[in-house]
DNA sequence: TGCGTACCGTACCGTACGGTTCGGCATCTT
DNA sequence: AAGATGCCGAACCGTACGGTACGGTACGCA
């Protein structure tokens, strides 16, 4: 498990006081707990103990505590950097199965999921501002560790490929498939975790065997 | 394009009247045009020129108008049979890369991506009722349609695979990789479409690379 | 001791929504 | 002609939400 929750260090990370920092965890918590309709200011502020008031002194607008939920949970993720050097057959292949993994992990988490249906429900009206945010914090982090990882393996002649990004597509493509979706529409998202996990190693030998430089 | 929409038997292939049909017809045009918040009782009334009162009686409530919204646009769609005969290594290829013209021109819809847009973020409270009704009339229909298309391409001895299911999870996955979610997350669909459909063909190519039986 | 600051809890306000009810009109049936 | 049916438009009701205002309290500082 590479990419870790670091619950405490996600406030600071967002320059917040642990104060709101607890705030954004409990409002996080209704969320995943009752969806965008147990999100209210009251509740927010019920649930945390603290004033409504703080929580428009804080975050100024509803929308705004969103967008700082959404910081502040994307301040938890840490990714982790691959050295180019010493990149064999086999560690490529171990590096890939550990990010495919990580990867099904961090899409089926209970928030991730609240916030991208949170995102999603409001992309319709307000142009994609959350949409956007949440790509932007979230998905580009883990690419980003793809992308180096693919580009390690280029230079050291392991794989071969025109962008890294059309090759992180196929790649998330052959992990990822529809899972993320399906569970976006409430399909149980542990028993699709372990449809999906036992297929990350055949997703990578198929991506291997399609962007793999040597045969 | 194999897969058309016929806005008028849509009414009739869910047992409606013409009437009803026009308004979950105008209801649609709400929801793609503002997202769930325009989808108030109230609202699809006055647009569809209709009585709340009719509402309530036709689809019993809210939830049941939508239910009805998503099997009256299921009912639009339309697939086609592809005879398992006379199939060769290039007209599977080209079948292939019909249905992942298809695939793209469905998900990337107005209508498919607001549905969808709808359905998640209901999915959270109320046990995935939509979720599953969407995944069951849309999803379930194409994915009929490219099992079938890949079982005929095994029985030809042009493709090798354990199960249809598994393969398809492949093709979708390299077809489609996160477009759909990027969608459904607000980015712009038009151009996310034009980004993808030239891919198609690749990813065509590469899912034959992995399953075709000739080497 | 007095003052400012930050905060909580609650009450309040305007609005908007889901759902119901009612009066009126047009069409159909007998 | 008279009732029944189906529907529209509008008014209505209860509730819930976002946002604001206010009284009260704990704490830091001069």
């Amino acid at each position: 498990m590479q990419i870790a929750e670091q619950a405490k260090t996600g406030a600071a990370a967002a320059g917040l006081t642990e104060r709101q920092g607890a705030v954004l965890e409990r409002a996080l918590g209704l969320l995943v707990e009752g969806g965008e309709r147990a999100l209210t200011t009251a509740g927010v502020a019920r649930a945390a103990n603290c004033s409504k008031e703080s929580l428009y002194k804080w975050f100024g607008d509803r929308d705004g505590l969103i967008s700082a939920m959404i910081t502040y949970q994307a301040g938890k993720v840490r990714t982790v950097e691959v050295d180019a050097r010493a990149l064999t057959t086999e560690s490529l292949r171990k590096h890939l199965v550990a990010f495919a993994g990580d990867l099904i992990d961090v899409l089926s988490g209970d928030v991730s999921l609240a916030l991208n249906r949170l995102a999603i429900g409001q992309a319709s009206r307000e142009g994609a501002g959350l949409g956007r945010l949440l790509q932007e914090r979230g998905r580009r982090q883990i690419g980003k560790r793809a992308a180096a990882l693919l580009e390690a393996g280029r230079k050291a002649k392991l794989l071969a490929f025109d962008t890294a990004d059309e090759a992180y597509g196929t790649l998330y493509g052959l992990i990822v498939s529809d899972m993320h979706l399906r569970m976006l529409l409430g399909e149980d998202a542990a028993g699709l975790k372990k449809e999906f996990s036992p297929r990350a190693e055949k997703a990578v030998d198929a991506f291997l065997s399609l962007h793999g430089a040597k045969g």
